[in-house]
DNA sequence: TCAATGTGTACCAAAAAGGTATACAATAAG
DNA sequence: CTTATTGTATACCTTTTTGGTACACATTGA
């Protein structure tokens, strides 16, 4: 799948709580981000649950970092929003090889793609939160 | 955007008509791809209008490629069938960081996914449907 | 002349993206 | 010990994109 702009929206999020050291509300968030709170709130909700946030509940409560900017990667994030990164579809579910009855590993088209998102993925996982902000 | 099925489809259906030297007749392109004759002429259709392939009109039609095999990257097929390769909507149009009034080499999230685009643009257009047969 | 083939345009249905609504649960301040 | 403030959970809705299909037509070789 591509990078959403779902994704894009929780990038600048953590960026931002990156940039804060004390909870930040969800409200603050979203009218930094330029969302609606309803939307944030479920970015965070998705961020909360893959433990790259971490959230207060009540009066008072927000968001803050669950751990520290260089330990975030832009592969961790876009994969907690969007599920796993392809940048063709046939390189997740049923390949388009394997309904004609090609073997996956005999596709050559299919093997191109395998090693580009592969480079792709390994790019992503190299750039840290921290060194976005 | 992604690379679509439709762009996969592009893909197999150029290399196939690379590893024959005659006119091969869309009913024959569509078994061998395993889609209906329909969708076959439309992909051909673009394929044309890109100058990619070359069709003959009329009884015993059909299509051959309209320039070498080395001479077809994967990035022509793509972008002829998906449009501009972007791996986030951010990238094409209406950017969130515009949105958002920030200036867009001033987004360092942009910057990024920019530079990371350049590249698998730059890679697709390296390999040719040469290479791919 | 007519059957075989491609052209052009428009339409349609399913899936994904992008976002909203509603009802609820926890908690800190008063 | 209540209540306003904040997050949680789940379900729903709308628009855009994807992945096709349908129909009427144009060309050309036999």
């Amino acid at each position: 799948m591509r990078i959403t702009q779902e994704a894009d929206y929780a990038l600048r999020i953590v960026a931002l709580l990156a940039s804060h050291d004390s909870l930040v509300d969800a409200n603050t968030i979203a009218d930094e981000a330029g969302i609606t709170q309803r939307f944030a709130l479920k970015i965070l909700r998705k961020l909360s649950l893959g433990e790259v946030v971490s959230s207060q509940k009540g009066a008072n409560g927000g968001y803050r970092l669950a751990k520290e900017a260089v330990e975030i990667t832009l592969k961790d994030i876009i994969e907690l929003i969007d599920g796993e990164i392809a940048i063709s579809k046939c390189l997740s579910e049923e390949h388009i090889c394997s309904k004609q009855g090609i073997n996956k590993s005999a596709c050559k088209i299919h093997l191109i793609f395998d090693a580009i998102n592969h480079d792709l993925v390994e790019r992503l996982e190299k750039i840290t939160i921290a060194s976005v902000i």
